[in-house]
DNA sequence: GTTGGTGTTATACTTATCTATAACACTAGG
DNA sequence: CCTAGTGTTATAGATAAGTATAACACCAAC
């Protein structure tokens, strides 16, 4: 494995972003649990420290519970509040800055579509 | 002014981003000098070390000129090359990872037309 | 109780980013 | 020469991110 980090963003949001996207497309189901911090740490050859962060950060948002000596599992209702949140920050943080380097490039035709 | 900085990117960038846009928005033409290093620190509240770190990726990427005692200026040929390497950049790194986030959220529809 | 799987915490170090302050080097204009 | 505008460099410190090691705390199964 050991999917390449992305210099733009600090690893443990990555990390973050990546059980995200898992919930999302459904390969994490509410109830599952969540691949170990010592198992991600070892895989992805990271620290468990900063595997520990992003699931630290998951748990705050209520995404996540953490069952000690058990290991942390996919709150119920995490993937509707996800599609709820994240949609909203998406729409509002990053799809505005998107859409102007889109049009700065001139690619606006190309990837939104004749109207944009 | 004082346009608030964006906590997932370093200021550095950030201020590099902006003269990137100036200069595919034509507010920055061909031999124009980039507000100086001074003038951006102090309006901007950020370290003239800060400032100079940007324009120093500018001008290592062969977008801006410097003369010394004399300011930064637009290269000649810095759109065309921006056009050609921000849209590479931008297609090939940020794009794919864009298009999968929108579609996991399901806004494909609503930001990309019907089509996709 | 022991073992092996979880999450958790502590200490110490490295690196990148940003800041604060000051001084240096070059150029145009008086 | 002097001044005021450029970019540039040096030193030192603050904070965040990531690493390396090690130890601790909890739970299930043998």
């Amino acid at each position: 494995m050991d999917p390449e980090w992305n210099d733009n963003q600090p690893i443990y949001r990555q990390i973050r972003d990546r059980v995200v996207a898992m919930i999302l497309d459904d390969l994490l189901k509410e109830g599952d649990p969540l691949p170990s911090v010592r198992n991600v740490a070892t895989e992805s050859r990271v620290n468990p420290l900063t595997v520990l962060k992003a699931y630290q950060e998951l748990a705050d948002d209520g995404l996540v519970e953490k069952r000690r000596g058990l290991g942390m599992f996919v709150s119920p209702g995490a993937k509707g509040q996800l599609l709820a949140g994240e949609r909203r920050k998406f729409l509002d943080e990053q799809w505005p800055q998107i859409r102007a380097t889109i049009q700065r490039l001139g690619l606006a035709a190309e990837l939104l579509g004749k109207e944009g």
